[in-house]
DNA sequence: GATGGGAGTGAATAAGTATGCAAAAACGAG
DNA sequence: CTCGTTTTTGCATACTTATTCACTCCCATC
């Protein structure tokens, strides 16, 4: 038995330094116990803070651990504690830009909280498939910012104890159960309606819509907030059409809108940035349209593009910033079993630039 | 001791009714195996696919892992297998549109073949840092989208037996070192070069480049085949500035080329497309020249907004997908130790918009 | 000088799964 | 029915680290 064993690790160090493409790090902190001259309890207490060292045995261990390459094994850890320190995050539409950004502030925000991201890009039907792969990770979190959480599949992981944060979308709250999921959006509804305040104050008198997912919870929210607070200012939404959040979709839903010259709308409500670029391009490109003198165009987001002199969009801001440091705080809430799962609604405020005009021309 | 034992399950138990939320995935396999009457093997025979099993404990298996909602601890198999399935990303740059997308189509080809992605987002600064926190987590490969790795990190890597592949970036083979990472990029040298011809033969006098990162590999590549190309046609660069790859960097160099009205170039050739727009904003909107009738402008990666109606960019394609199946296959060569790092560059092709003019006003 | 307490240490164990090995079962041919 | 072969099964062990427990020092207090 024991001759076997230094024969394994003969042939290994033999075939490490032949091969080393094949080795992987085969440090353990067992190895460096024995050069350190110490248990591997003392190896592990180094790397575990709030653990009873003395400073002679920790310095031992380190020069020990330098001299060999040693890297603490976060998978054996995680086995252990049961503390992956990691988050899935379950995305899609990174061609919409808005979330790209998001993706990167909530990975340098989980990173500085020493939490690390595993990515998903999904489109909304494979998310089933998805979430029992992240589950099989042992993953101390998850943030879906692309699809809605399918109620077996919230079920599930609450179930299993794992905090689900949903980014920019809702669970409906239509059925009484609890919520088994916390979720974090901006306020969709009142944005919506500066949006609505300002095309009717500015003296639009025919207002289009183009709705992203119909049945999306920011398209629901974003809609009747507009669709009320018009109706409250004695004006309507005299057309509309379905983008569904996509760049063709867009496309299609401005000629679909504009392509007839009679009763052609004044204004348009875009339900995203992203949507609302690909309207202006067909509005000036296709259409020969100008905005603003002919037509008002807002978006939803202010993605950078928006900002852009081309395009120059009238839009509402989503606080990304604000978004994900609630994000943030309802993972840490729910990780450490502090409070149940809860809804932040932050709020979001309407950024006026050239796609509409002033007032009545 | 079996009395203990006996109480911290009810313990565990009641606790998990009333307050899921610690509870985690507990069943393991060994729970599974009591109820399907068979070992632990059997179960785990079940989900690792070549293993010897019978359809009928498969099955009693399966319908027992089914009810009570089991799930392969991927942690404790990764400890044993010593593979994770996880690759680790490292990107910077998000806001170039260019790096979402590629982000997107390596995720799905990733996931598409059972990987994972472990995202990390840093700068050039922090890599080696998040490089070590990547190694703990035992990934199967790397793929650096965003700086240039240390030589000391690469050297590590390769010590630990971790395939590494450099997206869009190329280690300096001036050292005679082995290079211990793959590759892959596209042509930038020819594609600098079929600019050079296209802005000469459309007739352009005087040409500026504006840089990216200078000592990006992308950058001395791009601005060799261009100076080179120009040079052979008779023809120079006649003003050159630094954007950095970045927004604001590109349009500090637009306002820096073009805001003397003496030796005012008519054609500039920036580093990337998130630059070109940033200076054809500049150009049109504070320095009120036309494009491309005052000056042309070429970007380079033909990301989807230089195809937007306000740009109509001329641009080289950086062919994306082609250069994500390269690095899969890269991936794919290293960990199975098939072969030894190397290089792939795939070809680029000039793609003519509208903001370069056809030719001699 | 005895006692108490705190800090540091190592041995032992646990976490959940994969796998080599040997035993057992199934199967096919004679 | 028996023998040889193949398939299936269970036992035992390994992977790497964190943590509990018991033990040893050492120092301060009475």
């Amino acid at each position: 038995m024991t001759t076997m064993h230094t024969y394994a690790n003969l042939f290994c160090s033999t075939f490490c330094k032949s091969k080393p493409s094949v080795m992987k790090s085969n440090v353990t902190s067992l190895d460096v116990a024995r050069l350190a001259q110490v248990s591997q309890s003392a190896v592990s207490r180094c790397y575990t803070m709030g653990a009873s060292i003395s400073d002679d045995t920790r310095s031992r261990v380190m020069a020990a651990a330098k001299k060999l390459g040693y890297r603490p094994n976060a998978i054996a850890r995680s086995l252990i504690t049961k503390r992956s320190r990691i988050i899935g995050v379950v995305m899609s539409q990174l061609d919409n830009q808005f979330y790209p950004l998001i993706l990167e502030k909530l990975s340098q925000r989980l990173q500085s909280q020493g939490y690390h991201v595993l990515l998903f890009i999904s489109d909304t039907r494979e998310a089933d498939l998805v979430l029992t792969e992240i589950l099989q990770y042992q993953v101390d979190g998850i943030v879906m910012a692309s699809t809605v959480l399918s109620s077996a599949l919230a079920r599930d992981c609450a179930d299993a104890g794992i905090p689900v944060v949903l980014f920019n979308r809702m669970t409906r709250q239509s059925d009484s159960e609890q919520h088994p999921a916390s979720a974090v959006i901006s306020d969709n509804e009142a944005g919506a309606r500066t949006v609505a305040q300002h095309l009717v104050a500015t003296g639009h008198q025919s207002i289009a819509y183009i709705a992203g997912l119909e049945d999306s919870s920011t398209n629901v929210d974003r809609e009747r907030g507009f669709r009320e607070e018009l109706a409250k200012l004695g004006s309507r939404i005299h057309a509309r059409a379905v983008g569904n959040y996509s760049f063709e979709g867009a496309q299609q839903a401005a000629r679909q809108l504009f392509s007839q010259t009679s009763e052609r709308p004044d204004a348009v409500f875009v339900g995203s940035d992203h949507m609302a670029i690909a309207v202006m391009d067909v509005l000036r490109g296709e259409l020969h349209l100008r905005v603003p003198e002919d037509v008002s165009v807002v978006g939803f987001d202010n993605v950078p593009q928006s900002a852009w002199g081309a395009y120059q969009l009238t839009t509402v801001e989503q606080p990304a910033q604000a978004m994900i440091d609630a994000t943030a705080e309802l993972l840490q809430e729910q990780i450490t079993g502090q409070l149940s799962p809860r809804n932040i609604t932050v709020p979001c405020s309407l950024v006026i630039r050239q796609s509409t005009r002033a007032s009545t021309p």
